[in-house]
DNA sequence: GTGGTCTAGACCACT
DNA sequence: GTGGTCTAGACCACC
C-alpha cells in the first residue's frame, strides 16, 4: 500500500483523504473491519497517535463506526458512503471549474469542450 | 508576483507552468517583452540558471521568442498561445476524468453530474 | 577517442553532432548502454553538465533513452536512427548544392557534373 | 565586403579562397582590375603583406595577371577561370561524396538520394 | 545592457 | 553507482 505522504499538509489530514478514498472505492467494503490503529500506523510509517485523529475525523463523519470492544467498521449505510462519494465529487467538478476558468474557459463552453475532447479520445 | 515554489518538483518546471499561465492568461500579453533572465531571477530568488533554463523550455515550445541582444518576448501567434491553452485544458479534462473515475463514475455520467451541479450553483 | 572540440561553436554542440555520429554509424549500436555522463565528461574533458546538455539533446530527438538510474541507452527504434540519418544526408545534400551553385552551376548540371566525375575516379 | 576570417587556418589561405571565389562567381569579372593591396588590405582588416601573400598565390594559378605599372587584373583567359572553377567544384565533390559515406550511403545510391530530395524541393 | 555557454561543486532520489 | 537539479560565478558576443 502505498501511502505517499507529504509535509505539505498535516499527515492525518492526508490519512483521512486516503482511507476514505479505499472506502468510497471499496478497498474496504461496507460493514468490513478496519485493521486496527497500531497495524495501520504500522503500514503507514506514522504514529499510532495520528492515525487514531484520522480515524476519529471518520468517524465524524459517518463513514466509520467504533465498536468499542471489537474494532472499527465501515458503515453499513450505503447512503452514508454515496453522501460522502458526492461530496467529493462536487469538490472536484469545482475545483476543475476554477481551473478552467483560470485557463480562460466559460462555463458554457466548457461542457462543449469536454464533448470534444471525449470523442477525440475514442 | 508570489512565485509560490515547492520542493516537490523541479523549480524550473514549476517556473515553466507558471510562466506559461501568465502568458495564456494575457499577464503577458502577445509581443511584449518579458524582463530579463537575472530580474526574473531575482524575482523569484532563482539562480539565473535556472531561470534559463526554464525559459528556454518555453521557447522550444514556441510561445516565446528569443531576440539574442535585445531579450526575450512573448509570440505574436495568438495561434500558439490557443494551442497551448488547449493542450492544459484538455490536461485538465483528463485528469479530472480520471479521478472521477477513481470516485466511481463512468464517464457517461459525469457529464450528467456537472450538468446538475452547475444548474444547483445558479 | 577525438573529440576535437573547437571554439567556433558550443561545445555541447558539437558533442551533439558527434554523439548522433557514433550512433548513426553504429559505433553506439541500438539498445547500448551509453557510457555515463561522468566518464564521457572525464573523456572528452568537458564539464560533466555540458556533456548533460548534449545527451539531453539527443533525448529530446529521441535517438536516446534515459533509464533515470541505470543509465542512458541508444533507442532501439531502428525508424529513429533512420530518420536522424535521412535529416543529416538532406542537410549534406543541400549544403553541398547551395556550394555549386555560389560555383555557378545550375541544378540540372550537377547532377550530369557527378556522373562525369565518379566517372573519372574510377 | 563580409570577410569573415577566422584563426583556424592561416590568414592569406582564407583570402585566397574569397578573391578566388570572386573571381569565379564573377564579382571580379574577367580583365576587371582589381583594387590596391592597400586597399584590399583594409577592407579585410589584414595587414598589406598578408593581403600581398594571398595575391601572389592566385597570380602564380593563373588567375590573376600583375601588370606592373598599372596593378593586378583578372585574366582574360575564360579557359583559366574555367579551370578554377572545376577544381573546386570537383573538391566539393569529393568531399560530399566522403561525408556522405560516413553517413553509410553507398556511392550508387547518393544519386537517387539526391534526386529524391530534388523531387521534394519543388 | 541582453542572452548564451561553461565550469566547479553540491545535493537529491533511486536501486 | 546512475541521472537530475541547483547554485555561484565566470566569460563571451552582440548592440
Amino acid at each position: 500500500m502505498a501511502w505517499d505522504l507529504d509535509s505539505d499538509r498535516p499527515i492525518y489530514s492526508q490519512i483521512v483523504d486516503i482511507v476514505q478514498m479505499q472506502i468510497i472505492s471499496g478497498t474496504y467494503a461496507p460493514g468490513e473491519k478496519l485493521p486496527s490503529v497500531r497495524l495501520l500506523a504500522a503500514e503507514a510509517s506514522v504514529n499510532p497517535n495520528t492515525m487514531q485523529k484520522a480515524l476519529s475525523e471518520l468517524e465524524k463523519s459517518g463513514l466509520i463506526i467504533t465498536k468499542r470492544t471489537s474494532g472499527r467498521f465501515v458503515t453499513e449505510e450505503h447512503e452514508m458512503i454515496g453522501q460522502a462519494r458526492k461530496k467529493l465529487a462536487a469538490n472536484e467538478v469545482t475545483t476543475f471549474f476554477e481551473k478552467m476558468e483560470k485557463l480562460g474557459f466559460e462555463k458554457e463552453n466548457i461542457l462543449a469542450l469536454i464533448q470534444d475532447i471525449l470523442r477525440e479520445e475514442q
